[in-house]
DNA sequence: TTGTAGGCGTTATCAC
DNA sequence: GTGATAACGCCTACAA
């Protein structure tokens, strides 16, 4: 910045006005400075504009070490408007470490604000973080403490899925996910059981699977093996629901005749699978967005928000539908 | 940091040596001041610490903001083993505007090192990138200039794959990719001529099409509605080939009696579709390691280094063979 | 409009 | 081993 400058014959303060986008100064000036700066090949050091003006420039996402369609479309989206209010994009994966939490934790002071996703992050953690005045926006979780948070509509959508498979005469419907680990699938659990009551229909209890397409292989194929065996398997992911389909025809169950099966997400590949999937659609890059966006009037100063988006049930074949296509 | 040396009764030297992990401090020492810090709730600042070692702790990654598993898998590699070493990640997509110039020049000031995708940035870009003496390793396109680069093998496998078409008795292929904007896809196109030329048929242009299913799909009718139509679709990824698949419904040909269609990464789904799709496997999150692996080397003051990890082609059902699943 | 100078929170180089 | 005390590179009152 000295170089830049005596380059131009002005003051460091002068320099670091017209690259900080200060109005005030005068035009001439102003394009002499740039002119040096573009001369020199000089930029602004990041460390030291986050050290003097106490501004990382920087919010972080934290989320479980899980590939697939969902954490990357809503990461997606999440950097792109991040991107767009001037905010870089620190992606920190909780590989189910225990030391997560200190990772978090050292996290928070490299960035202005932190997007936590699901159960990645204990309780007790975001409440430091909240003391900490480290403003967070939870995704996918249940509101805490005074941090703003964004979800998807899951409860009204689940039952509607779950009232649709009763429509097809189904009555013994299983239910893969683990409603302990998510409150995503805590929440379609609820709607599940609302639907079946207003039908009158028994409930059960849910068959605990991970959101993994090989967690929904192995867990189907003993549910399917199960006498009465459940005539259709509401599945709370997509991926869930292609494992489940594997294990199907591992079975020689053919979909929807023998066993209807549906998913939750709507991943692009959904629709071509065989048959294309029933499934609800969450709108992933929007959850990233609104992420953002709240994160950055958290930032800004602005008090806790919450916000659920909301989703479509997409009735394809695997339900037994005949869907044109 | 004075209050924790207040706090035990030491320098802020001592405790910038505990808690940065200097060995020669006295056990006894060492121990008052990690009690202090835990009793006043205190954490090192990372953009001071940036400032006085010059060093971020962080690196950056530039790609294309295309959704899809590749990208989302090398990422997931790469942030996995980044971590390991120590070092945070910093996304940022380039969604092909034309100032992404600009903000990975400006990234760099915040990160120690940056990991690059195929055409995210200009060769100009690198070049400067290389002359401020930032550690660059490009992911998945030719080696430039002095900077790293892993990649994964197309060229033999891309040959392998014309070959294996090309005993099942198809003549007439079609490439889908778009070999001037993919470096990646360049390299499939000249493997798939060497096989060709091998077996002494002739050879015909790629046809023009983007990494995405949408314009699979588009390309593919208009390529299916030539003729004499192809009888195969070398696809140069999965994606596109999934649309090509639903052009080719669209049609009426069934797969693969009708037509052969193959893709390029194996991504999770690919063994899903209808027929299971024969297409080549890259070690995804081995390329992202890698990557993070090489660029860490770098940033420690070692000389540029290329990889070329193994590819590995998967026969399925889409090329007209009869696997047993 | 422009310049001066103190401060942001650590690390690192010296002495002790 | 431990403690002063300069950097590190920028921002921002405050003064001119």
């Amino acid at each position: 910045m000295y170089t830049v400058a005596r380059h131009a014959g002005v003051s460091i303060a002068t320099v670091s006005r017209v690259l900080g986008g200060d109005r005030r100064v005068r035009a001439q000036t102003e394009e002499r400075v740039l002119a040096s700066a573009r001369a020199v090949g000089y930029r602004l050091n990041g460390a030291a504009r986050a050290l003097a003006t106490q501004r990382q420039g920087t919010i972080g996402v934290v989320f479980p070490n899980l590939s697939g369609p969902y954490y990357a479309g809503v990461i997606l989206g999440l950097e792109e408007t991040a991107n767009g209010l001037g905010q870089s994009v620190l992606i920190a994966g909780t590989q189910d470490r225990p030391e997560s939490e200190i990772l978090v934790l050292d996290l928070a002071t490299k960035v202005d604000g932190l997007v936590l996703f699901g159960r990645t992050v204990s309780d007790i953690t975001i409440a430091e973080l909240v003391g900490r005045r480290v403003p967070v926006v939870m995704l996918g979780r249940p509101p805490v403490a005074s941090a703003s948070s964004v979800r998807a509509e899951n409860r009204r959508s689940a039952a509607a899925l779950t009232a649709h498979l009763l429509e097809h005469g189904h009555e013994r419907i299983a239910f893969l996910g683990d409603p302990r680990s998510s409150p995503d699938a805590a929440e379609r659990w609820e709607g599940h059981l609302d639907a079946l009551q207003v039908a009158g229909v028994e409930q059960r209890l849910p068959d605990v699977c991970a959101f993994r397409e090989a967690d929904g292989r192995r867990v189907a194929a003993q549910v399917l093996r199960r006498r009465p065996a459940p005539t259709a398997l509401l599945c709370a992911s997509d991926e869930i629901a292609m494992g489940a389909g594997a294990a199907a025809a591992d079975l020689g169950l053919r979909i929807p005749l023998d066993l209807a099966i549906t998913g939750w997400d709507d991943i692009p590949v959904a629709r071509h699978l065989a048959p294309p999937l029933t499934t609800v659609r969450q709108p992933l890059a929007e959850l990233g967005a609104r992420a953002a966006a709240l994160l950055h009037a958290g930032i800004e100063g602005g008090g806790p928000e919450e916000a659920t988006l909301p989703t479509e049930l997409v009735v394809r074949r695997s339900c037994g539908c005949e869907v044109p296509s």
